[in-house]
DNA sequence: CGGTATACGCGTCATCAAGC
DNA sequence: GCTTGATGACGCGTATACCG
């Protein structure tokens, strides 16, 4: 391929420290660009290869800009881009704006012609500015996003620790007894559900309570697997916020940099005119 | 230093949607 | 129709900040 961006992944290159453990920091205050990894540009011609930095975490649809302080990437015509994150856009906010909407497929080539969007991406029914907006607009859906979100590493992350975390909590779960089949038992009541399924009472001859084993242990294993699952949507739920957050800061950023470009333009304007 | 407000995370329940 | 995962809503406990 003619260029590449790579990223450094989350182990957060340049000392950067990980945006989802530092989220609770933040809580209630502005919005802030976290900067989670220096993304590597390879330009395909004499070009040295340039730095943008990432607003948004590693392995998910991401916002990259270019930092005020990095050179600014200028991507000749004809210049190929290897992004292997899907639904990724790209600024550079300083020079010549060039908009990059990245096809949602992984490890899609796209071409870099400038301002708006690729030949494929336009081709579609929907234009690249609607999609953008939509993402924006449009109600999450935490499913998706951990699709988006390198699926090999969510899964590595939840065998390793939902599923140590289910064998200790399955461990560790108690049942009710066993009830003897001449206990004399009949049903009492219908008592409290589980987010499905209701549980059936007995009584013994001792008018005490039992619930059948085999209930206990479903709405046990219910509780443990509805309670694993709250944890994750939570952390998704604060994963998108914080995406959102970061889309936030990037659309400031740009729009500040539009405005400034058209200041710009309008001092040349206003110059040329005079001269 | 104690009381209060606020933010946050957690567990649970209810509900919905998808898969079988 | 049943099962199961995802998620909103609710209540509770804890941590932190603020104030008198």
């Amino acid at each position: 391929m003619d260029g590449m961006v790579e990223e450094n992944g989350t182990s957060g290159a340049a000392g950067v420290a990980d945006p989802l453990s530092s989220a609770g920091s933040s809580a209630g205050g502005a919005p802030h660009v976290v900067v989670t990894s220096i993304v590597q540009l390879t330009l395909p011609t004499q070009a040295p290869s340039a730095q943008v930095q990432s607003v948004i975490q590693p392995n998910q649809q991401s916002v990259i800009q270019t930092a005020s302080n990095i050179q600014p990437v200028q991507l000749p015509k004809g210049n190929v881009i290897l992004v292997t994150k899907p639904s990724s856009v790209i600024h550079t906010t300083q020079g010549t704006l060039q908009t990059l909407q990245i096809k949602p497929e992984p490890n899609t080539i796209l071409s870099a012609q400038g301002q708006s969007c690729s030949d494929d991406s336009c081709s579609d029914d929907e234009s690249p500015k609607r999609k953008y907006r939509e993402m924006l607009t449009r109600r999450p859906s935490y499913r998706k996003i951990l699709n988006d979100l390198g699926g090999a590493e969510i899964a590595e992350n939840r065998m390793g620790t939902k599923g140590l975390e289910n064998e200790v909590s399955l461990s560790s779960l108690s049942f009710a007894p066993v009830i003897p089949a001449d206990s004399g038992l009949h049903t009492l009541a219908v008592s409290g559900t589980a987010g499905g399924g209701a549980i059936v009472q007995y009584a013994n001859q001792d008018g005490q309570f039992y619930v059948p084993e085999d209930q206990t242990r479903k709405r046990e294993l219910r509780l443990l697997k509805n309670r694993e699952a709250a944890r994750e949507c939570r952390r998704k739920k604060k994963e998108y916020i914080k995406c959102l957050e970061n889309r936030v800061a990037v659309l400031e950023n740009q729009n500040k940099a539009l405005i400034d470009e058209l200041k710009s333009l309008k001092e040349l304007y206003c110059q040329q005119k005079t001269e």
